[in-house]
DNA sequence: CGTGAAACAGACCGACC
DNA sequence: GGTCGGTCTGTTTCACG
């Protein structure tokens, strides 16, 4: 039942660090030999364990430095409402984040972009697409921590 | 003063959805000459416009499928209790998130663990290390939409 | 799991137009 | 920006203990 292991978590861990990092510069930190390394990132890569590695970018510099977190409350529900809801945030590259959450809220939302401004104009995008009742937004204003490392 | 072009933004895009691609197969997606396109990503990369690169693993197999939103308000501030707050979240691996934002709110945390047991370890641990008061959270029900791809 | 070896692809970098 | 060509590093497979 157990899908991995320690050194896999151990390999997983070093890579969500850094993913440049050779198959040979991966080994020599568990230790394992670069091999026996080399076949368990090919598993782990296979099982979809590891779904893949992309290129950070930094949104400060590529011109969306804004974070912004939006927090919806719905309470009717067209039978189409859901499914127009997705797709409009799905096609919005700005839109990075989209969550159905217990509690009082409903859905939370996260989006990158430039400033309030782009902002707005994405709001407007938004609601367009679908309407939306109970919305309000909170800007960050400082990003203390953001990491797309899992806890192993 | 402009930091990046059109055909930087096009490289990070790509890169941005697929970290393995070779250089080459950068450049035949833009169209670019492999050299060309190579000089590029290298500055791209000592600008610190491209942060690195990292592998992405799936949160469910890895054991932490269950994302948490936590908010809280803090009406009072002792002067050390800003840097407690920021020495306890980051040093939380399942911390993947801390913003202070705008509005109501004074902070959002996401967070990562295995399930709602594990989430109130969690929460101990961490008014154990710093004093909250006022704090709630959202569990995850269903994430739709989820990117580390920020918006060029 | 480990070693070694061999074949290949790709990164890297200078020189040049 | 594009082309050429070289070196070197790393990947990917073998076979074998």
């Amino acid at each position: 039942m157990t899908e991995m292991d320690d050194i896999d978590r151990k390999i997983l861990a070093v890579l969500q660090q850094d993913g440049t990092l050779s198959v040979e510069a991966v080994a020599e930190r568990l230790p394992l030999s670069r091999n026996a390394c080399w076949r368990r990132m090919k598993a782990l890569e296979e099982k979809g364990i590891m779904r893949g590695r992309v290129a950070l970018v930094d949104a400060e510099r590529a011109g969306c430095g804004l974070s912004v977190f939006v927090f919806i409350r719905t309470a009717n529900h067209d039978p189409g409402w859901l499914a127009d809801f997705r797709s409009a945030v799905t096609q919005l590259p700005e839109v990075v984040g989209v969550y159905r959450t217990s509690g009082d809220l409903d859905y939370v939302l996260k989006a990158r972009v430039r400033d309030v401004k782009a902002y707005d104009r994405l709001y407007q995008r938004l609601i367009e697409k679908v309407p939306l009742s109970d919305v309000s937004a909170s800007f960050v204003m400082e990003e203390i921590k953001e990491t797309t490392a899992v806890p192993l």
